[in-house]
DNA sequence: CCATCATGTAAGCACTATCTTACATAGATG
DNA sequence: CATCTATGTAAGATAGTGCTTACATGATGG
């Protein structure tokens, strides 16, 4: 997971993922779209998004095609809904019940200044 | 984006999510959650995820109680659905349309492989 | 064969991230 | 007030990332 999300933590990969979406496409043309740097660190950011689990590569004779492979992502899915989903029904509910629970630790807390200032 | 994908690209910082996201926890007791490392190196995830807007602060006496910020995370879901939802959707077509040889002996073959057939 | 094309790898350098220890500050408490 | 508690911030050491240029390798085509 820290792997998966290391690699999608660049903008630059993220760009290769979006070129590789819908099809496969060889290195060289991928690294012609980012004409700012230099094949080498494109080749380099493959080898990232390869090790990842993030693309599939198939040598075609000469070159070589990268193609999405969105399993890749599934533990990243899950890990966000975890917390957008479940994390957002959890709060939601806490804050409509106008209580934040905060009863790990119970503290001493002679005044409620916990209702204070919760009203955005 | 980025800023969010760098936050959350760290084991311990989501592993603080994790901690925050049913309600709100003060700082140090996210802190003796962690006795592998010091008190300052959680505060500055901290200070990381509330960057990122992945966390909101809320003080309360002495202490400052840590939420989730679910919203923070919506540009990413976005991504997600846009790699994994849209993305195997669109390479299954891609396959479909026999673009993507599973079964093809793709010999020389000199230009039909992949380049222009990505239909932008 | 030999030259060329497409690609990956190695070495090196600048910049960034993540720890640590030491210090600063704001609120609670006697 | 004096002091303790909870927390953040500063400075620095170390490791990691992301680039670049130079080189290595395997397939292609005369």
């Amino acid at each position: 997971m820290d792997q998966t999300l290391r690699a999608v933590a660049d903008p630059t990969r993220r760009a290769i993922l979006r070129l590789v979406r819908d099809g496969e496409v060889a290195a060289g043309d991928i690294a012609r779209e980012f004409p700012a740097m230099s094949r080498p660190a494109v080749s380099q950011h493959l080898k990232v998004l390869a090790d990842a689990g993030l693309v599939e590569v198939r040598p075609d004779g000469n070159r070589r095609l990268y193609r999405l492979n969105p399993e890749g992502l599934r533990e990243v899915a899950g890990f966000l809904d975890e917390m957008w989903t479940d994390g957002l029904a959890r709060l939601k509910a806490a804050a409509e019940r106008e209580e934040w629970p905060e009863r790990a630790r119970a503290r001493k807390q002679s005044h409620p200044t916990a209702d204070k200032e919760t009203t955005p």
